[in-house]
DNA sequence: CGTAGAGGATTGTTCAACGATCCCTCAATA
DNA sequence: TATTGAGGGATCGTTGAACAATCCTCTACG
């Protein structure tokens, strides 16, 4: 028997896609990009004659973007994309800081493996000057990805993937996505350099006031744009 | 247009379930309750048979607990219940350090709302008078969601009642329940008292000690018994 | 003893059908 | 005018069947 041990991460990539993954990725992107806002309902008919694909494999996709909580499913409706309520959203940032604040706490000794974290904020440098504020926002994601990753706990990274993709729902209600985000470019460096430095405690407090302000900010405009849009709540 | 605010609360009870989703909650507790141990095969024949489902709705009901991470679905082979690693057993104590020990530390000034804690701790103590060591386990779990529960998020609440289902999976394949969870009782209530009195610092240390101590016990019988067990990891 | 292959059993996938439920419309009534 | 109720159309929920693909077991053979 040869060297096999390189082989076990292609797995993934070959076959292990079925076409109801491949039709919730689409789905998923869809919605992550606003094609479908919030509220929208998706026909098992329509969507399914689009994709080309049988009801069984789109209620299976449909099932997976459920259970990420993309979309909720209503008895004999159908399924809708998500609308955050504000409550949503405070529970979101409860569990944000939750885990993310116990991530940093729970770091061992320095050094940290902060290379995907730079990245991210590489990333979100890179968006500002093109004046993409989606991929800003995007790159902010990526970051505090990257932080929950350096606890090293899958169930940790799933659920909070899970997470994030939730609060992407909130960040399409809002109109004006640069006065959101840019602002945390700096403050994502600044957590960066913390933890590069070692200093955890500086860390959890940079992170503490983070997502105390990114909650406020973000409540503020959602609710007034819940209010006024009238999103189907329904 | 009348006082409605009471009856906001009675829509979950008439929010109708779907078959497959019966369906999961029978299979559920089934699992939970060790009479489909873990590698058990779930034949459709069978199981649909038995429960006058047919095959489709049936493999929705798996697809459920599959996502629950109750189930793992092998091409062309079947679902099976999940065989943990005691690579996933120290994943959700992993999981459970970050979660718990965060929520302990982020609890407010003092009192705590802890009758849930206290009633978890008296269903225990009863448990344990009837020798009946699977209901201590339960009472224990139940402990540690009322636990989670003191952080007042609805996310966090979800996750870790998947997580404490997972890992019932390990419970039920320790063939001595009582060494496993009678020892826990007593440090259960001593963190009871030591919320009930306040002191926030002191119930986080005994709760760190209380999740190291529990994870090493069950990783060592864990490891033994899926070793000879030969449970069918394949 | 080991291997190849046939046959049976089980799962994977799709489709059509029918009942159940929801939503919308419209008419009747107070 | 506002409310109620009936009817119809659309969509979802579930079933059953059919066929292909795959796996497992047992047998026969070298």
């Amino acid at each position: 028997m040869a060297e096999l041990t390189g082989l076990a991460d292609d797995r993934a990539l070959l076959g292990r896609t079925s076409t109801a993954e491949r039709v919730a990725d689409i789905l998923r992107s869809r919605i992550a990009e606003g094609y479908f806002p919030p509220g929208t309902r998706l026909s098992e008919d329509s969507i399914g004659g689009a994709l080309g694909v049988s009801r069984n494999t789109l209620r299976e996709a449909f099932r997976l973007l459920t259970h990420e909580r993309l979309l909720v499913h209503e008895l004999n409706r159908g399924v809708f994309v998500r609308v955050l309520t504000v409550e949503d959203v405070e529970d979101i940032y409860r569990v944000r800081r939750l885990v993310e604040c116990a991530v940093v706490r729970g770091l061992g000794r320095p050094p940290y493996a902060v290379d995907g974290l730079a990245a991210a904020v590489a990333e979100g440098r890179a968006a500002a000057r093109a004046r993409d504020w989606k991929g800003v926002s995007t790159a902010n994601i990526h970051f505090h990805r990257e932080l929950v990753a350096l606890a090293g706990s899958d169930r940790t990274d799933e659920v909070m993937r899970s997470v994030f993709a939730e609060l992407r729902l909130a960040f399409h209600v809002v109109d004006d996505p640069r006065r959101l985000h840019e602002p945390y470019l700096a403050r994502n460096r600044q957590l960066l350099e913390a933890l590069q430095s070692g200093d955890r405690t500086e860390a959890e407090r940079l992170l503490t006031e983070y997502l105390d302000d990114s909650l406020s900010g973000l409540v503020d405009t959602y609710a007034r744009r819940v209010a006024e849009g009238g999103l189907g709540t329904r």
